[in-house]
DNA sequence: TTTTTAATACGAAAATAATCGTATTTATTT
DNA sequence: AAATAAATACGATTATTTTCGTATTAAAAA
């Protein structure tokens, strides 16, 4: 499974919250956010196309684009290969970090917890 | 802080690891994993250099570099980087990607659990 | 001292990624 | 029907990153 990369990664996470979108939606989330041109977001769409990472409904002329990747194969494959560059392989101080980063809620820290005990219990 | 490339992020962890080293020690290491040339982890970790990522002393014909960027400070931007795209923000849930990945060990899960604890405690 | 080995410097090529301009086509409005 | 607007296609340019070849210099070995 190929990287995405970092344009093609701002555009499979719109379409992994949106479910499906055009690229005129696309390029408004996206325009809201940085300066860049419609033609460019068409470009890369196209592109992840060609690749395989999203495939789209030719139907109507405005063509309606859909993830193929999973959100979750791709988080797995970027933080395994995050994990060994920036992290020295530990799990845990990334996990860490991501923590002191921005603080979860309760219930969020709850769910954490839940399954740390899960881990646990697995491993023995 | 502008974001170290991808050739750049493996040279740093092992500059990270070992604290200091000769352009030969990293790509015999590099070399060990990869398919690459000494010149090239040369360039790279010259380019390094003129960019302020690293320091290198040059008493000696073999000059020896260090790393500037703290791991910290890198693993932070990083992480946040990758939380905000591949994980909509969401913390808990890169976290618990993450340790489903590798899992830790009995040490490291109490660590993290002391760790939630904490954060909670700042909570309120 | 001469030769060989090992290091850096540096420029340029190759590969990859991102941006954009223009042509064309299709739909909508007047 | 004609004009306008909105969409895709696609090539080309630009920017960035990676790779490598060659020259030069310094140290070590013969």
């Amino acid at each position: 499974m190929n990287k995405p990369t970092e344009a093609e990664l701002e555009i499979l996470s719109l379409l992994w919250e949106m479910k499906e979108a055009s690229v005129r939606q696309i390029h408004e989330r996206l325009a809201a956010v940085k300066d860049t041109g419609y033609t460019t977001t068409l470009k890369i769409m196209q592109i992840m196309h060609a690749k395989g990472m999203v495939e789209r409904d030719e139907a109507s002329r405005t063509h309606i684009y859909r993830p193929v990747i999973k959100q979750g194969d791709t988080q797995k494959s970027l933080l395994k290969n995050l994990m060994s560059t920036a992290f020295g392989g530990s799990a845990s101080s990334l996990v860490m970090q991501a923590l002191g980063q921005e603080k979860p809620s309760k219930a969020e820290i709850d769910e954490i917890r839940a399954f740390l005990d899960n881990l646990e219990n697995e491993n023995s």
